[in-house]
DNA sequence: ATGAAAGCGCTAACAG
DNA sequence: CTGTTAGCGCTTTCAT
């Protein structure tokens, strides 16, 4: 059978195309009663609007494009749900593209994809933010999780959380801390260096920095050596796979954790509910940053002004315990 | 700047339209020279082919729908990942979809994209095969991890590697096994069952199997009390989410594994490689599965007959030990 | 409230 | 090899 239009709608009913188009597009313009009729025989015929026509119509693609630095880390699944979830009450579609981590590949995939999305949502991008601005052009956007002046931005502050973490340890015992430093190029990295920083220096308690390192596995693993080195009983680590990394590369040491040492992840992937014991972490709102930017990015298509918005994260508390005698 | 078209670039060259539209789809059919310059002028006018308009004439949206039960299942990020390298090589694009282990759900989002895309590529499919063909109705689509008769499919077979993880496991002493069924309506859980049901006939060792449950890490955790009561020592889990559960749930009872208990996991997902310590599964080839599913889209949309293919899934052998003494 | 008609930007015969 | 001519299916003035 051959893909009903609104033509072959039209014709059935005796009506004009421009009527049936109009049943689905404007429907408040067109009499209820036909409108009724126009739905009804669109659904026997199986018809479906064919995208392609409104969209060189309209010059709307009904596409968000999505571009995340690596689908694999575990950060990421959460929010493309969640991302997916509310493009698709808004009618959208979602264009998802990985840029395996690289900041180059960035340019390049945002320049490909720019031509066949509505806007773009662009997730803890690599690029510098002049790069960005100049690859992303004219194309709605929306940053997530990185601050970008001049471009609509959704982050989460973890400041909060990380210092309550480091209160919750201080309150276990613990005097001597390790922070792992994240990527340098990283906005999430550098924010979190500098919540734990300040938080050690008000408390007066001795700080470790190490790294930079990448928020791998096991870049994790490598660093075990240099945070006995330390002598640090309480560790930071930039996230959640990197604590994962640390507990493994320590064990390889003799060590147990939380028995010698307590780690604090970020971010509270699934990686970190499912560890046996589980990790104490910084609750990431993934699915309100995903809702929220669908919705920042779908009032920058209307043409609205959209605010900013920052989202808190929460501490949870799982595995930790003092420091050992 | 307003947007280049075929038109713009065909007025600055003083060619007609048909030859700047072929200088871009049909290279071979456009003189060397002029083809250049064409290309030239369009890379000055920062001129990008409108895919609305392409796909309204060829009836092509360069679009591949991948449907997923659940993004944030460890299983397919990697598969994501792989696919949308392998799409974007046919220059496609993969607009995803996650049905939230819903089969009512698959059902409505596939009629709900099919329109939108030139093919769909069906991740481990919830819906019983004839409903999924009724849904998919003529749209062409590979379906990836599970038989589906008259359907193309791309699968990944463990009976070898389990076999072989069942074997190391006796090697190593135990006598007790038992295997968590996964989900009954599950076409994966269906062919581990049997593949580790019939070595332990053959091998004339006792097997306790357990469930139906979730392929989730709660059913794991709570199924570990049924596997202290089997009096199991090797523990065959259907994936490596349920696996840490078990694992977290002997933790619970006070269990350590692999002291007191040695457990086999299932796909190798990130999460049975940042375990501490890790986790023996069988590795799927996530990578390939995702190459092949594409290439066999990408044949049934040239009309090639593409034949059902088979990936073999191969043991990785992390913490095991063997029983207690 | 509805219809007629003119495109949106591109591709695909068909001629030359 | 290149130009001409029709559409692809939908939206959108402009009339009625």
């Amino acid at each position: 059978m051959k893909q009903a239009t609104i033509y072959s709608i039209a014709q059935a009913l005796e009506v004009s195309a421009s009527t049936v188009s109009r049943a689905f597009s404007r429907p408040d313009l067109v009499k209820p009663e036909v409108r009724e009729r126009v739905l009804a025989t669109a659904r026997e015929l199986g018809y479906a609007p064919n995208r392609a026509a409104r969209g060189l119509a309209t010059g709307r693609t009904g596409l968000y494009g999505l571009l995340v630095p690596d689908v694999t880390n575990p950060f990421f699944p959460p929010l493309i749900r969640a991302i997916q979830q509310a493009a698709a009450r808004v009618d959208a579609g979602v264009l998802l593209v990985d840029s395996e981590g690289s900041g180059a590949a960035e340019t390049a995939l945002v320049s490909r994809i720019k031509a066949q999305v509505d806007g773009l949502l662009v997730a803890s991008p690599r690029l510098a933010t002049a790069k960005l601005k100049e690859a992303l052009g004219a194309v709605p956007s929306v940053i997530i999780n990185r601050a970008a002046q001049g471009l609509a931005t959704v982050v989460c502050d973890n400041t909060a959380a990380l210092r309550e973490a480091a209160t919750h340890l201080h309150d276990l015992g613990h005097r001597r801390f390790a922070l792992m430093r994240g990527p340098s190029a990283s906005w999430a990295a550098g924010r979190r260096a500098h919540a734990i920083r300040s938080w050690a220096q008000e408390a007066g308690v001795s700080l470790a920095e190490l790294g930079h390192y990448e928020a791998v596995f096991v870049d994790g693993r490598r660093a075990a050596a240099q945070i006995v080195e330390s002598g640090a009983t309480a560790v930071f680590a930039f996230d959640d796979l990197m604590a994962a990394g640390v507990i493994a590369g320590l064990s390889d040491l003799g060590e147990t954790v939380p028995r010698d040492r307590s780690i604090i992840g970020c971010d509270d992937v699934l990686l970190a509910r499912t560890m046996t014991p589980g990790l104490t972490t910084v609750t990431a709102p993934l699915e309100e940053l995903g809702r929220q930017s669908v919705l920042a990015l779908h009032g920058l298509l209307e043409q609205r002004p959209v605010p900013n918005v920052q989202l808190q994260g929460t501490l949870t508390v799982r595995g930790t315990t003092g420091p050992p005698p």
